[in-house]
DNA sequence: TAGTTATTTCAGAAATTACTGAAATTACCG
DNA sequence: CGGTAATTTCAGTAATTTCTGAAATAACTA
């Protein structure tokens, strides 16, 4: 790993480590992590130099990067090479991952539960399955909603939000306390 | 797989290949599935027979699903085995897992953040990067703290935050008009 | 306690996933 | 177009992870 402060060498191995955990392997979190630091656009050879991967790997770890939508890559007029580099902002970049994490994470088993639930039961132990299915449906839906919402909102009032943290309980008191929002009532 | 409706069938079978994505392997999904949908705490044989997997693997499963908090094991009277069950409900396995992602998938994270950021930067570059490193760790700090807000939460007021969804920027709005957060905690 | 049953461990096998280099493809330029 | 540089694909290999069966250990009972 060339080129590279020992600080920041450690970030990127960190990554790379992590990277399974994440559900991305150890090369995608490493270039990943090089990008995230740079203070230029990198093309694919300067990444294969640094982090000493080969042509081929840095290729595809790129191409699974960028269908998480988490590395852009832009073209700089007169050279050929195509160039890479992460969103600026960090909010921009969680949102990015939580919408990626939902669609591969929880969709298709929210789409399989719906499914099964769609089937009626014919004795009581599938009975019982369908309704500790449902159980998983509803919540799941529930996060599915939220993260919809929490998507919508607008940079400043994600940021308030993110920093309200433990004042939400108080604003939960206060929705009971002043009755604003209706018990039924429909989102508009 | 032996004596299951084919919709529990196809759950179990989901769980098992949705588990690579959710950083498990495909036993300790099968097993968690079978249990989560299960009557009966089930013992590690009555598992075993019922997924054909081996004894040993099981074992396995289960030991991971217990370092996970997502399975309890209890004795039943007058029988030696041991026998293992998920949780009633699903907004306590929610926590489980949100509480246990956090100190996999992030925990260890800041922890590297934070080091890294005790150094002073040497050069531009570095200093360029610890920029980086710290807006990261600042999002991930706060992610961090909103999470263990919400673990403190009770259980009711978790069902309502979770139904809210799309009303939380209207209470966002609400706070500024109504003034009721003390400004003493200026978060820094 | 010895005898029995249940569980765990662990070394090797099997399966899966990641990585490489060579070849094919694409993109660009004159 | 033809030539060159950049990128992608892909078959084979390497590395890693998962799974198994046998053996060791632990837990219980008479």
């Amino acid at each position: 790993m060339k080129d590279l402060d020992p600080s920041i060498q450690a970030f990127i191995l960190h990554f790379g480590e992590m990277g399974s955990r994440w559900g991305i392997n150890r090369t995608v979190g490493q270039i990943y992590a090089l990008l995230y630091v740079a203070e230029e656009p990198l093309n694919a050879e300067q990444i294969t130099d640094r982090l000493g991967l080969s042509r081929s790997n840095v290729s595809m770890g790129l191409k699974e990067l960028q269908s998480w939508r988490l590395v852009q890559s832009q073209h700089i007029p007169g050279d050929r090479k195509d160039y890479f580099s992460t969103p600026e902002d960090v909010l921009d970049i969680a949102m990015t991952l939580l919408q990626e994490k939902r669609k591969r994470e929880l969709d298709p088993t929210l789409t399989l539960l719906r499914q099964t639930l769609m089937e009626s039961p014919k004795n009581p132990e599938l009975e019982h399955a369908q309704n500790r299915l449902q159980d998983m449906c509803n919540l799941m839906e529930q996060v599915s909603d939220w993260s919809d919402d929490l998507l919508k909102l607008s940079r400043s009032d994600l940021q308030l939000l993110l920093r309200f943290g433990n004042k939400v309980p108080r604003l939960l008191e206060m929705k009971d306390k002043l009755n604003i929002l209706p018990k039924k009532q429909k989102p508009k």
